[in-house]
DNA sequence: AAACCTTGTTCCATTATTTGAAACTTGGTT
DNA sequence: AACCAAGTTTCAAATAATGGAACAAGGTTT
């Protein structure tokens, strides 16, 4: 994994920060160690420092390392501040009760696809996403209507990012097929997902452009084949336009109230 | 907010990260440097690093930081690691679907209440929404039946640590009250929030205890004097008292599958 | 029961990074 | 044009990070 370290020593221990939430469970110390860069006990010590910050739990039991709960604290004021879901909120529930399917809002980090919110349909299918959930951006709806909207220049470093691991026997295997995918995306204004990722799971994405063009995010409905088809989801298609473009106009008047005084939380 | 710095210069880079958290806002980096302690270009670095890192998000044209994206993606590896969440997640389920209210998960942050699951009558699963919102301990349901059951010397700890802000008519105004309290909390087993934090917002709340006696979190069920009393809401008591048992159980025999390499095909 | 691992922890002289007073730039205001 | 506030860069001094080596604690084999 090539990393872009840098930042000196803040830039290498969030790398280690991102190594321990990279294994999905909790990791031993040796683990770490085995795949690491770092000597010993350099890495020991990111590990100490870490966990004294909460950014990492230690479970004495099991002697292994997870992400901490300081983390999320933090990732509270972020989804707050630093993504679309607030402003997004309240359209994405009308689109909800609209359409009565599953709803993602999705933002693109780095390469990825980031789900910032989720709702889910009144008999909802068992998928595995959820907000701060990261997917891949070639076999998704919403990561492709994004980078279908992202300049050329960016399109193409987040496309050289990408694995194209094979999920399905509809997943676009490579480079080639992803930017011809991308093409009919920028003629059509929107995408499906046509069983890339999992098997029976489709959906209709639409991008959430700024004035400018530029790709703030993008809006999704799934479903599946049992229930429907790709022609079935296409009748989403003004409703979800509709709500992007009010996502996006109200993310360009977003701002933050002024210096007033904030109570503690009331949940 | 005392932060135990230490921890060298990433100890110092995590306490700008929180600072900046704190705000609840984006925040110009003028306003940082004027409650910082930090000289100038050491702030300006730090946040220049975070910035690199995606920790912080910063806006250009509002000359605003934000805690970053990074952190969203963070936090989830967090929330399903290291919280309560996963585990309890089916029995939260079933005790919302049970009671018909709004129920709340949380576990004790420092000296804080983070509640880490909830979910409404109406709106079955969100995350972060309300996920890693931090509250005060000494006046919410799950504050206060967390802080009962903690070693004496622990509570002691935690009590000084609170801020006793009066928020309403019933709120536990000082240290003794809410020892009294307290007291009144390990006698029953359960607890309640009297209006404490909220007008016309009531609870009843569970501590989830391993078999140890350790407190691994609380559960609420929270409603509205319009809808019920507090008569009306120690109904539920068994359910919770039931439901806070199993979620202990599971989270003993919590355990994360393989520690086997998944290489054998190449991914 | 001694020798021998594997895993985790500490030491400390060397090396590299961080630090911050001062100076400079930028963009806006008088 | 002069001024001011906010943000950025410089560079020698101060400080913190580094990592080879050695040590400790469990467990396993001979």
């Amino acid at each position: 994994m090539g990393h872009v370290t840098g930042d000196g020593t803040v830039g290498k221990a969030l790398a280690v920060l991102d190594q321990v939430a990279a294994f999905g469970r909790p990791v031993r110390f040796s683990e770490l160690l085995a795949q690491s860069d770092f000597p010993k006990p350099t890495l020991y010590r990111f590990v100490q420092t870490l966990t004294n910050q909460q950014m990492l739990a230690y479970d004495p039991d099991r002697q292994t390392y997870a992400p901490g709960v300081r983390l999320v604290r933090l990732a509270h004021a972020a989804w707050e501040q630093s993504t679309l879901a607030p402003v997004a909120r309240p359209h994405v529930d009308a689109l909800s009760k609209a359409v009565g399917e599953t709803v993602h809002l999705a933002q693109l980090d780095n390469a990825q696809v980031l789900y910032i919110d989720k709702r889910n349909a009144a008999n909802p299918v068992q998928m595995y996403s959820q907000a701060g959930k990261v997917g891949p951006a070639y076999c998704t709806g919403v990561g492709k209507v994004m980078l279908a909207f992202l300049d050329d220049a960016a399109t193409e470093k987040v496309i050289a990012q990408q694995s194209f691991h094979v999920f399905t026997e509809y997943t676009l295997a490579d480079a080639d097929a992803l930017r011809h995918e991308l093409e009919e995306i920028r003629a059509h204004g929107y995408g499906f997902d046509r069983e890339e990722h999992e098997p029976g799971i489709i959906c209709i994405a639409m991008p959430i452009l700024s004035e400018g063009g530029r790709v703030l995010g993008a809006l999704s409905v799934t479903s599946t084949t049992n229930r429907t088809n790709l022609a079935g989801l296409e009748a989403y298609e003004p409703v979800l336009r509709e709500t992007a473009a009010k996502i996006a106009r109200d993310a360009q008047n977003w701002s933050f109230p002024d210096y007033e005084t904030k109570e503690a939380t009331g949940i």
